[in-house]
DNA sequence: TATTTTATTAGACAGCGAGTTGATTATTTA
DNA sequence: TAAATAATCAACTCGCTGTCTAATAAAATA
């Protein structure tokens, strides 16, 4: 049969994930090798190499496959043409399902987030996402003295800061909804020299 | 003569570092061996594990000592006491010399940069500065409608902002002078919600 | 300058994990 | 049931790791 992958790589590469994720909560991906995969897994060391390159290859195929998820969530904008993101009508259900997407998959979203930052994933949803969506909207949220700063920082900006947010939520076990966490999201109205906020704002 | 370090060992330290920063550049810290860094350095490889355990030891030590710096310099910002920073009313040459640093050892903080990422640095800077000057000063430049997000999500998230901004600007080739980056860092006003202007605020 | 202290070197060592291979067994699918 | 495909097992080479010792070079000290 076509389109469907065989039984025994789905159980094996499940095994493997599995191996990873918890292999990467209680020593860290560096210190983690293939072997210790495998012997988790109970699997044979080289069935690791049937499926992947390395280690290094597992973690970016596991972070792709995410990715993939999250884009998918996220393009449902695209279908909803014509929506004014620029003034709070960002739709709403659409981070309610991302949120519950980070809190199904919290074990995964925290091994990736641990491993190889937000950068990671945000770079990824970033490159992907550019053409689909973006380029059609030109929103100006930000008002600035000088026409200096290159679009591209700004953007960098904000979209770690979301997930420097996602994973603070996981990591402290995910104690509000995922709706709170969207309308949290959707709702904040942050006003001020960002900067200044960096270094003089922890406090409410 | 105490309190002076071994010429020796200076010039040692200087080998392995420049070693590390360029054969980061070159592969990344993954693919990168302590092999690989003492034949660059011309020392012997016995000498390495004279002064650091392995790797991730030197990568740690280089980390600490980039943070000291940077704490030195924010540090400045606590001997002007009585400074509203909330309103726009940041020392800007504080910033700037935050940024003149920055360039002044692009290389090496790119190679951070690359290999943790910004949340390393913002975690470190974090945890050092945290006591000494924040938790005197309690700004509120975040209005938002429900009281739900603990503070440390909003402070996660900016600062890992402004890295990314650092980031980008070092991989740029500096372009922008350090005085009109501090500018635009301490000017820049953002109004409204996060959330959608990570989605789609690419563009001025 | 002579002496002492310390850093670096060269080389060797065992150990481990990586990645590959070929023959064999087990499972799936048609 | 037969053909195809996946997983297994053992064995092997390879390179890097971390450690150690004796010898050497360089710096600090008095």
């Amino acid at each position: 049969m076509s389109g469907t992958v065989d039984r025994r790589i789905r159980r094996t590469k499940k095994a493997i994930r599995d191996a990873l994720v918890s292999l990467i909560e209680e020593k860290g991906f560096d210190a983690l090798s293939v072997k210790d995969i495998t012997t988790r897994a109970n699997i044979n060391r080289g069935t690791f190499y049937l499926h992947y390159k390395d280690k290094y290859d597992l973690l970016d195929q596991t972070l792709e496959e995410v990715t993939q998820d999250i884009e998918n969530i996220l393009l449902e904008i695209a279908s909803l043409s014509g929506i004014d993101v620029v003034n709070d009508h960002l739709p709403l259900a659409i981070v309610i399902k991302l949120f519950e997407y980070f809190k199904a998959n919290a074990r995964l979203m925290q091994a990736i987030l641990a491993t190889k930052g937000n950068n990671a994933l945000q770079t990824q949803i970033k490159k992907t996402m550019w053409h689909h969506v973006f380029e059609k909207n030109s929103a100006t949220l930000i008002k600035k003295e000088k026409l200096l700063v290159p679009a591209e920082y700004l953007i960098s900006y904000i979209a770690a800061a979301h997930f420097g947010v996602v994973q603070e939520w996981l990591d402290r076990g995910c104690r509000e909804t995922p709706e709170e966490m969207a309308r949290i999201l959707t709702s904040i109205t942050f006003r001020g020299p960002l900067f200044a906020a960096g270094l003089s704002s922890h406090s409410l």
